[in-house]
DNA sequence: TCACATATGTTGATTAATGAACAAAATCGA
DNA sequence: TCGATTTTGTTCATTAATCAACATATGTGA
């Protein structure tokens, strides 16, 4: 591809981060972005509709990387679990100031939404990768799988971080272990 | 100016300062330079007309740094003296590792001849603001001070900077001022 | 409430950057 | 030495980015 759009659109997506870091997500404006991004006004506008579009897209990227980051290395699923747990809440504590920024700003319920639903994607996958059958509906355990993972990491984050990543990917491990084989939520096919 | 010149300059002239660090120049070539600088080689070729022109924009760059860096400050050029020279040698501490390669660089001659001409001329500017009378000939004195700031130079930076910057600001200082006026060489109107 | 400023989208002409392809020169390795 | 590879410098059609100029909308202070 040309490596112009790369450039614009990294531009511009670096510059919105930013903005958002330092400020409410209600008083950025376009023309702030184009200006911090070092770009034209009309450039913002040829890769994104508008700034909702930009934030949804930010949004998207950030939490790819998230699932992304945390994919167990190793071919062999069963030690990687507590490995790749560690890896995603260290993921977190790096970059802890945005998704904190994220989680409590009251205007945004995109990114929480988004959060949850890839969530239970990830949790449906590893239920189908690991054939668990009990006798309780599949789709509540999703759900509380989920809520229970992302509420955890939500608590965590927004007290900054109280334990260590290891400490915290070993009580969620343990925690959930007691409901079989389901090892990381984060971790998608 | 099309900010897209000036971002295509930037990038071209930051991968090969940060190529001249690595390497020799001998060594560096135009795919390289392009490669790092992610920009495409026609690119480099539309703003320079070979490496050798790069090179020199790249040194002509540096030294208009050195020099306008080194400025009094204050409206009162008497005081100025001894703080801007100690900026002066601030300013090359900080940028020791490129002034170094560049004056130990056995190919590049063009480096030292071109401070060497920028010297002469700001001892020129200063000795016609200072009006400075003496029986010696205008001309040897234009050489002798610039040659004997750059020599002062040169050792400290080739011999890693034995003194700090203050100390050498005032050896220097007042070496010159054992010839009347003549404060900052580095000082251009 | 009403100017006044700032932000939002959109349009169109212009321009710099891109990738691909090319021939020629230089470099390298065997 | 010779063949292969890399680098160099150039050309050209295509494309993304730019700037300027709009009209409109959205505040914001007096």
């Amino acid at each position: 591809m040309d490596r112009r759009i790369e450039k614009s659109r990294q531009a511009i997506m670096d510059a919105f981060t930013k903005l958002m870091l330092e400020k409410d997500f209600e008083k950025i404006t376009i023309n702030e972005i184009a200006e911090l991004a070092n770009v034209n006004r009309g450039t913002v506008y040829s890769h994104y509709v508008d700034i909702f579009d930009l934030l949804n897209q930010c949004i998207e990227n950030h939490l790819n990387k998230l699932f992304e980051n945390c994919q167990p290395r190793g071919s062999d699923n069963s030690i990687s679990g507590k490995d790749s747990l560690c890896k995603t809440f260290t993921y977190l504590e790096q970059n802890a100031f945005f998704y904190s920024k994220m989680l409590m700003s009251k205007s945004i319920t995109a990114f929480r939404n988004r959060l949850h639903a890839l969530m239970v994607k990830s949790v449906e996958e590893q239920l189908d990768m690991n054939g668990i059958n009990t006798d309780v509906n599949r789709e509540i355990m999703v759900q509380y799988f989920a809520s229970a993972t992302i509420g955890v990491i939500e608590w965590w984050i927004t007290n900054s971080m109280p334990y260590s990543s290891e400490y915290m990917a070993e009580q969620l491990l343990s925690l959930m272990e007691r409901y079989q084989n389901v090892t990381d939520p984060l971790t998608r096919s």
